[in-house]
DNA sequence: CATGGGATTGACT
DNA sequence: GTCAATCCCATGC
């Protein structure tokens, strides 16, 4: 059996525990350039946001319960929560064991899978998106509808599960990263833990 | 058991 | 710019 990867296609390595299990604000940052995939559909990413139990915004802020176990396990988790009732929003747990913190991952730049993702993300009754949309994937909903995600990947490992990220080529140079405030919160809304590839068409709004 | 609030998106004025 | 869709789960009675 050969691979059929070409030489100049040759994959990163899947991004260890040790990656994720430090601090949150880091690791969001570094998460930038890395790539996201799913049963055959992937993307760079290009957009992040930490989340930290210290913090009203994020879930484990209230502490343990049903919904936040995951964000206290195993760094290198998925943890996918269900948001305003329609989407499902993917997060890397970050930490050692018994922090809750995790990166919610915001927007992609599709990569793989392009025909699968544009016909998740096709809405019936409508023309149908750009061959190179720039929306397929800009939005933490629009990613996961895109690669197939949904809670059923809750809890589920980062590191040899069905939703994998790897790490970013080391022969090209570093993306250029942005910080901003986060989107979409009402409580800890100054603090600047957003992170945008600054170069990025992809984004969910300009970072 | 009833209620209320979202780490959003797409359609519409 | 405004607004509704829709569901999980935390909270309070």
């Amino acid at each position: 059996m050969v691979s059929v990867e070409a030489p100049s296609a040759a994959r990163s390595e899947v991004l260890p525990a040790a990656f994720y299990a430090r601090p949150v604000v880091q690791v969001a940052r570094e998460l930038i350039g890395c790539v996201v995939e799913h049963e055959g559909c992937s993307g760079r990413i290009v957009e992040t946001e930490a989340y930290h139990e210290s913090e009203p915004a994020c879930h484990a802020f209230i502490g343990v319960t049903p919904r936040t176990r995951t964000l206290f396990g195993d760094p290198g988790t998925v943890y996918v929560y269900r948001s305003y009732g329609i989407h499902a929003l993917l997060n890397a747990v970050c930490e050692p064991v018994g922090v809750g913190a995790a990166v919610l991952i915001r927007a992609l730049e599709p990569l793989e899978g392009v025909e699968l993702m544009r016909a998740r993300r096709c809405v019936p009754g409508r023309p149908p998106a750009a061959t190179h949309d720039r929306t397929l994937c800009s939005g933490p909903g629009k990613l996961t509808q895109a690669l197939g995600i949904e809670l059923t990947e809750n809890a589920t490992s980062l590191l040899d599960g069905p939703v994998s990220i790897r790490a970013r080529d080391p022969g090209q140079a570093p993306p250029k990263i942005a910080a901003s405030t986060r989107i979409g919160i009402t409580k800890a809304v100054e603090l600047p833990w957003r992170f945008c590839a600054s170069d990025s068409r992809d984004l969910s709004r300009p970072g």
